[in-house]
DNA sequence: GTCTTATTTGAAATTATATTTCGATAGTGG
DNA sequence: CCACTATCGAAATATAATTTCAAATAAGAC
């Protein structure tokens, strides 16, 4: 159970992974131990899976993001988990999703440009797809990796 | 300009934001000053936007992510402001794209579950939206953060 | 080529931070 | 109230970040 320190740390872990456990502590009120011991707990306990650098797509050339719909006719559990590894293996591609509805797959892509998506997409249909269809984005409006702290059970 | 070393350097550290400045100096093979100096210079320069703490949505009880697409009539500025800024204060939304195609924005949200999703469904649709509709992540099969090198141009 | 200048480097010193230790405190169940 | 357990804070120790400075390297100018 986390209780109120423990989401405090989380939100400012969330926006900042290098706060040093001394300033948490004093943003959260308590000693640099209490702080360092609350932040093991939950790394082992895995509410924190890991710490990451975010980087600037538009400076290393990715300017471009594709959100690909995938449909298929392909639905045993061989060719899914094919099409996974080979999807795990495109570093351009950042998300795979299997979807409910209509549609089977999301895959959201970086590219440099038009001919990056194309080369993308003749990687993405050697594989046995009934129906793909990309959308651009125009603008990214809002994105952040910090969840909400919301709906945890109260202590 | 990024030569290999910085690029090995963003690598690792799109993996690990935690990893030590020593252990990167080993592991690309330079002085920890010469290290350290990189990775100052990879952050003033706005290549690193910023290192974050990446929690497990299904302990903090949000094991369901939707992704949610929207069209609407309302096409000015002043109302895509406003919509932006609605959107922006929900905790629950991770990510807004304006897109191109047949769909005007792409949502991508975490929930706690339907009824959730509900909640979210209607503090949306306070807005003048025409059509929205929600895909719902049966499985994720790859989530990553780590954006590829590969199209940087040349040293 | 070689001189000059501006960058970048590595080792060592310094400073700051992470981690451990240990005794004190507070809550729990019997 | 006592024994037990979990957590705590302050201080000690171990690691790591940051700065300093002299040497090495690269880039032009001629």
């Amino acid at each position: 159970m986390l209780d109120r320190q423990d989401r405090q740390l989380l939100e400012w872990l969330q926006g900042d992974a290098g706060l040093s456990v001394g300033d948490l502590a004093e943003k959260v009120g308590m000693s640099k131990s209490a702080c360092w011991r609350r932040i093991q707990k939950l790394e082992e306990s895995g509410v924190i899976r890991q710490r990451v650098t975010l980087l600037d797509p538009e400076k290393l050339n990715l300017p471009l993001t594709v959100y690909i719909s995938i449909r298929t006719n392909q639905h045993n559990d061989q060719w899914s988990e094919q099409f996974r590894e080979v999807l795990a293996d495109i570093p351009e591609i950042l998300e795979v999703h299997r979807m409910s509805g209509d549609l089977d797959y999301l895959i959201k892509a970086v590219v440099t440009d038009m001919p990056g998506y194309d080369r993308l997409y003749r990687q993405i249909i050697r594989a046995n797809l009934s129906d793909v269809s990309a959308s651009f984005v125009m603008e990214t409006m809002k994105h952040t990796t910090a969840l909400p702290l919301t709906h945890l059970p109260t202590v």
